[in-house]
RNA sequence: GUGGCCGUAGCUCAGUUGGUUAGAGCGCCUGGUUGUGGUCCAGGAGGCCGGGGGUUCAAAUCCCCUCGGCCACCCCA
């Protein structure tokens, strides 16, 4: 029993729930069809390299989250923990000298060594788009817009709050690193553990924490919005300014960091509160300097990832599974009659089961059990439609058959 | 990685201070119906009580380990 069972964090996501699945992804891919995105996929694994590089070697992803193994050749590889970094890697290798602006979504499984908790585990799923060669804030006010866009559309937009940031640019960030840095210096003894180990890592990350000594310590401390030069100023005024236009209602929260080194300005999430502690449904930001990093040509770029698990979770009701129409031979042994005529109504588009075995009424029953809307009875020449909601009967010639299932499709 | 709670039929759960053959509802199967589903009635199958070790005359129940889940921290989608 126990070997029987899915290795820890992973799921094996069952017809109901990947119906679920299937309508967050499909009503995402939908929508970025509008704003003009394309569908691409990357591997689901990388050189470890490419993450590495890209995620920042302190970030907590790449520190103890990577699932890293070495291959028969002794190459180090990465299952891939975000999608970011393979599509910046992929359009490094193929599409560099494309005409840009270029708009992609993928969509796919991801991977990160972490406890379980409700809508977090190791194997998950992310939805997410990538606008690369955009330097200006419309970039980041479609992007957001488009996740709202989306959100609305999945009927969760009345659950859901969009937070906004900057990170200023490069310049203004490392200045203000610097001070906040050496002002929390004055504080060590005050900060919590976690925040200590952040204090070398991610500084601005203790803006967040929940201990109450660290929240005394940050509340007097200098604040990046304070501190940024003008042209992030401007940046920053430019994507408030085009969600106002746009009717995207946002919060700003100083405290929001993006916990990857590459994101710079704008960084956004959507949060919930009827997740629990994994609030972030959709969340992303502009990522400027990575491609160049990666040692591609210096290429702006913005994108966001949502959690399809968390999505689906949040959304009510699995649409339903398509019910189809029922074929049962009358005489058993017509049941190759009844397969070729499935098979012609299959073509003519409608959705049919084929009974396998058993007499009328184990038929019937299993008809019944897989949702059927009608049962053909096949006799002969003849067929007896019945409805399976009603339990009315009509006799229809095979000829007229097709024309008089149209009702149930 | 840290801390807390939990693990009994396919599913949701009950199981008294350790004490004989471990229960219910739903689901599933069969029959009532010599060829018509859903409702109803009757019957039936199905549990190494997550796994391993220990304490005891006796363990689903107590202890340890392990696997898995939930919650919080950390972090994120």
């Amino acid at each position: 029993m126990s070997n029987l069972q899915p290795p820890r964090g992973t799921a094996d996501i069952l017809p109901q729930d990947q119906r679920r699945h299937r309508h967050v992804t499909d009503t995402a891919q939908a929508i970025a069809g509008r704003y003009g995105f394309e569908e691409m996929s990357t591997p689901i694994f990388e050189a470890t390299e490419v993450f590495k590089r890209t995620l920042g070697e302190t970030s907590d992803i790449v520190t103890k989250e990577m699932y890293v193994f070495d291959d028969k050749k002794g190459r180090s590889i990465t299952l891939r923990p975000e999608g970011t970094a393979g599509v910046a890697r992929a359009f490094i290798t193929h599409l560099r000298s494309e005409p840009l602006p270029l708009k992609f979504f993928y969509r796919g499984p991801m991977f990160r060594y972490e406890r379980m908790q409700k809508g977090r585990q190791r194997q998950f799923h992310q939805f997410g788009v990538e606008l690369l060669g955009v330097p200006q804030p419309l970039g980041d006010v479609e992007a957001i817009a488009m996740g709202a866009h989306i959100l609305e559309a999945l009927g969760v937009a009345d659950k859901v709050t969009l937070q906004i940031n900057t990170l200023g640019d490069a310049e203004c960030r490392e200045a203000y690193r610097e001070k906040l840095v050496t002002y929390l210096e004055g504080f060590r003894s005050d900060l919590s553990e976690d925040s200590l180990e952040r204090l070398g890592r991610n500084p601005l990350r203790i803006f967040d924490s929940k201990d109450e000594s660290d929240r005394a310590v940050v509340k007097n401390a200098p604040r990046l919005i304070d501190h940024l030069n003008q042209a992030s100023t401007d940046f920053f005024d430019a994507v408030k300014g085009g969600l106002d236009a746009a009717g995207v209602a946002y919060e700003i929260n100083p405290g929001l960091v993006r916990g990857l080194d590459y994101y710079g300005h704008t960084a956004f999430e959507f949060v919930t509160k009827t997740l629990g502690a994994q609030g972030t449904v959709l969340a992303g930001g502009r990522y400027d300097g990575l491609i160049q990093l990666m040692g591609g040509p210096p290429t702006p770029g913005i994108g966001w990832a949502a959690g399809v698990e968390r999505l689906a979770l949040m959304t009510a009701e699995a649409p339903p599974a398509p019910r189809p129409v029922t074929i049962i031979p009358r005489d058993p042994a017509a049941q190759t009659q009844a397969l070729v005529l499935a098979q012609q109504l299959r073509r003519g588009g409608l959705a049919v089961d084929l009974g396998y075995s058993g007499n009328l009424k184990k038929r019937l029953d299993r008809a019944n059990k897989a949702g059927a809307t009608a049962a053909v009875i096949l006799d002969g020449d003849s067929a007896t439609v019945r409805d399976m909601e009603t339990g009315e009967q009509t006799d229809v010639a095979l000829a007229g058959l097709e024309d008089h299932l149209q009702r149930y499709r």
